[in-house]
Order: C-alpha cells, then sequence, then structure tokens
DNA sequence: TGTTTTACGATGCGATCGCATTGCAAAACG
DNA sequence: CGTTTTGCAATGCGATCGCATCGTAAAACA
C-alpha cells in the first residue's frame, strides 16, 4: 500500500475546497474539476475520497455546519445577555471566519428548498437552536413567550445574514439591529 | 412575416416556465432544454426570444419581482398597522400566489450572493422598501427609530420566508411570530 | 522478499450544456 | 402576386459534466 494517509483529512481538504469554490462562484459552479483544482489535486484523487458529487456536497454540507456549530458552541459568557448577543452576532457574517462560511451557508439553505436531503438536518436542528435561545431569554427576562423571541430572533438573524452578503446593509448597521432587536426582546413585559 | 405575435407575451410565458423550473427542482436545473420543455414550446423558439440564458434568467428575475412588487403594492389599508401586517405577511409563502414565487426569490437571493448583476437591483430596491415600511411605523407611532425597526422586520421577514420554505416554520407560527414581531415595534416606547 | 493492498493519475464515455447555423413556412407589404 | 421579412424548428458543434475504467507506484504485511 502506498504511505498512509489520513483519510478523514483529506476528505476535509476536500471538502474545503468545496466550499471554497462555493462562496466564490456558487453551488452550480461546484463540478469535480473544479472542486480539484481549487483544492491542487488531481480529479482522481476527488473521485477516491467521494464516490459521488452528490456524497461530496454532503459532506462539505455537514462539513460547514459542524464547523458553525464549533464556533457558536465555543462562544461563552456568564452574563447571559452577552452570551447571547454573541452567539447571534457570530450567526452573522462579521469575523474572517464566518465571512468566509456565511456564503456557503447562503447556498446551501437555498439548495435545501428543492433538496429534502439537505432540508431534514436543517428541520431538525432549528429546535435545539431555538430551545438554547430562548432559555438564554429566559435567564434574562423571566415571563413572557421566550420560545417565540427566540424563534423570531433567529429568523431576524438569518435574514440579516442574506441582507448583510447581498450589500443590502452593512457590518456596522447590522450589529447595530442586533443590539436593537435583543434591546426591544429583553425591554419588553410581554 | 409569420403572424404577429405579442413578442413581450411570448417573453413572459418562457419566464414563467424559468421560474416554474427555479421552483421545483432549483436554479441549476434551469437549461434552455428544460424550459422549453416546461414551457411546452421549442428549443430554436426559446432562443428567439432570449439571446443568452443569461438575459433569460434576467428577465425572470425582473419578472418576478415585477410581480412581487404589483403583490404588495395592491396591499392597501386605511390603518397603518393593518397595512404594514398584511404588507409583511404578503411576503411570506401564506397565499398560493406567493408560494410560488417564494422559493424562486430564494434561488435568485441566494444567487445574488455570487452574482453582482443580481445583486445590484436588490441593493438599490431595498432602501425605498425601507423608507416605506418606517412611514408606516412612524404613522402608529410616533418616535424610536422607525428606520431600524423597518430594517429589523424586513430583514425578519425574509429569514422567516428562507425558514417557511425549509419546513423549519410552519405558515400559522410564522402569522403568529409575524404578529409578536409588529405587537414588539408598536408597543416600544423606545 | 514477494505479495497484496492502497492511493491515486490518466483516460475515456455518454449525456447534457449553451449557442450558432440553417432552412423554411407563413404573413405582411409593395 | 411576388417579394421580403418574421417566427420559429431542426440540427450540429465544441465544451463540460459526472462517472467508470484501467494502469501503476509504493508501502504495509506475510
Amino acid at each position: 500500500m502506498p504511505k498512509q494517509v489520513d483519510h478523514d483529512e483529506r476528505r476535509r481538504q476536500i471538502g474545503d475546497a468545496v466550499c471554497r469554490v462555493m462562496a466564490t462562484r456558487g453551488l452550480d459552479a461546484v463540478s469535480l474539476r473544479h472542486v480539484a483544482a481549487e483544492a491542487g489535486v488531481s480529479m482522481g484523487r476527488v473521485q477516491h475520497y467521494f464516490a459521488t458529487k452528490d456524497e461530496m456536497l454532503l459532506f462539505a454540507f455537514n462539513q460547514i455546519s459542524a464547523r458553525v456549530g464549533d464556533r457558536i458552541g465555543a462562544v461563552h459568557s456568564a452574563d447571559p445577555r452577552t452570551y447571547l448577543r454573541t452567539l447571534l452576532l457570530e450567526l452573522l457574517p462579521l469575523s474572517a471566519a464566518a465571512r468566509l462560511e456565511a456564503p456557503v451557508l447562503a447556498a446551501f439553505l437555498a439548495q435545501a428548498v428543492v433538496e429534502p436531503r439537505l432540508a431534514a438536518p436543517l428541520r431538525e436542528g432549528a429546535p435545539q437552536m431555538v430551545a438554547f435561545v430562548a432559555d438564554l431569554i429566559t435567564q434574562v427576562r423571566p415571563g413572557g413567550d421566550a420560545e417565540q423571541d427566540a424563534m423570531a430572533l433567529l429568523a431576524f438573524v438569518d435574514g440579516l445574514m442574506m441582507q448583510m452578503l447581498i450589500g443590502q446593509v452593512s457590518a456596522e448597521v447590522a450589529v447595530e439591529l442586533v443590539d436593537h432587536q435583543l434591546c426591544r426582546v429583553f425591554v419588553a413585559a410581554s
């Protein structure tokens, strides 16, 4: 056999290339050849690690999902209000890392509209996120329908991400809007 | 010459087919052949009315943009609060018409992230919408930063649309969330 | 050391793509 | 009525696509 190679590492490298192609040229520019070129490897190698293009895309999707999950999982703060604010801001293309991930996420989200295989994990993952955000809200402001506020905040951040990616909203304005919304949620007696 | 045909009508028919393909199979399924088949016409006819695929897609984009614009333009109410509520709900895939348009819009939005030619009109159209919504808010609740509330509401509705399309949020919950957000905006002394 | 197995690179195939070209029937026009 | 122009249908072309196949260098294993 040739030198033992870290199988998962190789797959991650290719997955990264998929994300880079998606971020710069869109989902429909993702072909085996483009990905191979972006990764700086041969097309045969890509095929060796992924049986089909769909499998490759699904892997890339899980990869950025995990990456985003790690990033927001790394957020922590003693103050639940600061915690929530940091969490929401982490979902927006503000940091360098998030600016790379957001276009990829947006492309996958759009594809999920017409591809149930992508929509299913998103549907299943959402309630956890809602519950987590709702819990943070409750810590700051007991009473009121925290779950509704949580869902609204997450939808708001989702839309804000899209608008930022399209250039409708600048980073500064986006942060102001998030703070404004958080203020609304926490001030409310509801 | 052959019988005089309504040029614009033919283009609209093809544009409709483009949207139908996008709604059911996504943007990357839009090919000249698929569109022709969907429209029930020959590929030659599609080429006759659109010089390039890009021109066809751009036309389809303007077409649904105009359609959505017409739909929200048709909204009217003496009460600004009802007006705003109806307006926002009209942006969600709730009615039969909107359920057909929303997936198409979502696909174009995602494409706009990597294609400036689509992003430009969206960037330019946004401020008008913000101003209009802000005006409605001011009528109900003078004072406070109405523009910030308007931008937040529009981002919220955008994200909500995506979540509905993916199936994360049902129609009923979506309406509740919109009402909840409107309540927050109008109650606020801010 | 020989065998086997792994990790590819290279190449080819059929399908599909956008687009150009060609041909022609039909109707408006002189 | 003949000419011209329009509205298409048909076909072909080169490029690119996902994927299958084949060959092979090299290292782990016996």
